[in-house]
DNA sequence: TAAACTTTGTTCATCCACTAGACAAACGTT
DNA sequence: AACGTTTGTCTAGTGGATGAACAAAGTTTA
């Protein structure tokens, strides 16, 4: 209900330093004064906070502003360069690594493409993008302040892997090793819930706080921003909702349950239906391949596609039922299948969903498409330097 | 993301002082020494803030404790009696006042059940129980700190009545009504909401900070408490799992959509099939009459609850994958069935939930029963009452 | 063009809440 | 009875926010 802490003058002035600072973030180029209006501190107060914000070089001084009828503004901005953020997304037959700015700005970019490695090839694929990221790095006051990683499993309290079906990995503490190796602090999240919140910052979901991420790839995952935090659940499990039944008697699924959202709506759901229906001749075929076909006007694909979409449109509608959300996101490799998805997916929610959970609802497609979880996750790393560790000259292993 | 709030002293003494509070009301009887070292806080400052709230009567001062090897403490109590909180309980067919003092205690209790009110009646009723619950306060510093209202039905973030499909009613500020009559502070909330706030606070959820609260009655309603707080959604219309589809071609629901969860687990199903299958002959049959069926060993009825209890489990398990609670409450008057519905809907449970769901998992069933919904509301208001106004003399109409 | 007004940002005295430590009172132990 | 322990109060000190005064640097007006 509320949180057990003690408050005292430290605690205020660490706040109002953070609020100095997402204020020049989000609102840069801005004047001392124009803050203490909008945050509603004293002028003085902002200008000692913003002068040790300067002093620790997070933030610069640049020319005088346009004047408003009197001496002309010192502007503000936001050094986004003071220090760099990896993330990486650690998929399934792919690693894709990125380093950003503090704001999120991607600088360089990494990605291997491979085929079932063990678990011991797969870390050292890691390390070597790792590794070429950090040697990418522009110098800076800070340097890398952090390396998150978005991983295709349950994550646990502690932020240990406990489940990761697709790679075969069980209870690995991937946050330890690599915070021993790389002496950074390492944050380790579920892919949906690094994808969502990469939306939320950086993509479709930008101003919106009860946001649901529907991550449709080989399974489907599901990320939560409520209230414009990230739900995790006890455990931090929540967000399984690829396993809601959806069908009682239905088929069986790998998990023991029957009826499963992701046997209906997810790729390998919509790869196994294409090869039951013999559509394709050829061995290797994919959901590009698919989609090749639906774009060549190949009937039979376009089907497979508008079954996906109502199927997804089961799902979602009881997500929004529950939630009553602000927005649904439709993210991951299948979102690049909008073009024939949208529609029947659409076209379930405005007949089945109840007419009040419809108002203000956006239903929407991830533009960020496969970077939306590497973001997700760099800004974690990033805010975690720039509001929690303001006060702290040791920003090396917690 | 952030909060957007400035912080100062008043802040810090005003979040202290609850914290002081808190504690005693949760730990009591509890010495100055003894809040100190488990807030964190000083001896002086815990001194002054007991100070204040022994001046502001909402503590008291009893005999002396047993000392440890030095002075006796002086210990605190939290003077549970400075003021008094009316919660209402607006079912469809009765309407369930209670009076309780401020740690929730049931001092006096009213009730009335009647058959198709309209609105001005119910009305009418309301204002009687209100009076009367007034008229049996006992006099006391603060007088009635607040009335709680819980309705079946949708509640927006302004708190007006969207929409109570039971009732008939449509957009009701019954908020704006009573506020003005009584010239207190009115609060208004969602029956499950209500319900699942009470579990948490007096019943089986204390203790927990997930919980998924399920209202069986007539129809489903879930209350959500998440991370400790209660979760309303963007429009405060979440916890519509009722209408959550766990049967794609199912029976069409007056809501529009399909295969709709309400209508396979609630009483108004249970009464339905019942009917079909011509159990009965009376006339006038009712949840309680199967109870008394099924108690009496008649096989059919006792089917009919394994059913229920087997369908209860399939929207629960969608629930438990989805939040990943610790803890879900069967609550309202199908509770009551308990022992007829437990074991289908544990061993549903057992079968089909994703294991590392299932871990710390508790399924337990309201032993509040009916007066979930009314302690909650109350609940309510006394902390309102007793965290936020701390500082506020006037107390009266927002 | 000068005077008057506006806006910005700094400085300084003041206020307020928490803290540390001293201290007295009250109690148990030896 | 002497000593140590615990409790609760009091006082001086610290840190941070505040408000007002003020200088600097603009614009507007007569």
């Amino acid at each position: 209900m509320r949180q057990n802490k003690t408050w005292n003058q430290h605690v205020v002035k660490k706040e109002n330093k953070s609020l100095v600072l997402e204020e020049i973030i989000e609102n840069s180029p801005i004047s001392r004064a124009d803050i203490a209006s909008s945050t509603g501190l004293n002028k003085g107060t902002v200008s000692s906070l913003v002068n040790e914000l300067l002093d620790e070089k997070l933030i610069n001084e640049s020319g005088p502003g346009k004047s408003s009828g009197g001496r002309r503004p010192v502007m503000l901005l936001f050094n986004q360069v003071a220090g760099y953020s990896i993330g990486i997304d650690l998929g399934v037959n792919y690693i894709l690594g990125i380093l950003t700015d503090l704001k999120g700005n991607i600088c360089s970019e990494k990605k291997v493409s491979f085929n079932k490695l063990t678990y011991e090839e797969m870390v050292e694929e890691l390390y070597e993008i790792i590794d070429a990221l950090v040697a990418s790095t522009p110098s800076s006051p800070y340097g890398i302040v952090g390396i998150g990683i978005g991983v295709p499993g349950i994550v646990d309290k502690d932020k240990k892997i406990l489940l990761a079906p697709n790679l075969n990995w069980r209870n690995v503490d991937l946050k330890g090793i690599l915070q021993e190796k790389y002496n950074i602090p390492v944050i380790i999240e579920n892919e949906a819930n690094a994808g969502a919140y990469g939306e939320k910052k950086f993509g479709v979901g930008k101003n919106h706080n009860n946001i649901v991420y529907v991550s449709v790839g080989i399974g489907i995952g599901v990320g939560l921003i409520l209230n414009g935090n990230l739900y995790s659940g006890n455990n931090g499990f929540s967000g399984e909702l690829g396993h809601m039944t959806i069908e009682v008697n239905g088929t069986k699924c790998s998990c023991g349950n029957q009826g499963c959202w992701e046997l209906y709506a997810s790729e390998k759901s919509l790869l196994l239906d294409a090869k039951r229906s013999d559509l394709q001749n050829t061995e290797d075929f994919s959901l590009e391949t698919i989609i090749d076909r639906a774009n060549s006007g190949e009937s039979d694909s376009i089907h497979l596609f508008e079954k996906t979409g109502k199927y997804l449109g089961v799902g979602i509608n009881n997500i929004i039922n529950i939630f009553n959300p602000e927005q649904v996101i439709i993210g991951n490799r299948m979102a690049e299948a909008e073009k024939w998805i949208r529609k029947p997916l659409i076209d379930w929610i405005k007949n089945q969903t109840l007419w009040f959970s419809q108002k203000d609802l956006k239903v929407d497609f991830s533009n960020l498409l496969t970077h939306s979880t590497a973001l997700g996750v760099a800004a974690f790393s990033a805010e975690d330097f720039l509001y929690h560790n303001i006060y702290n000259d040791d920003i090396s292993v917690i």
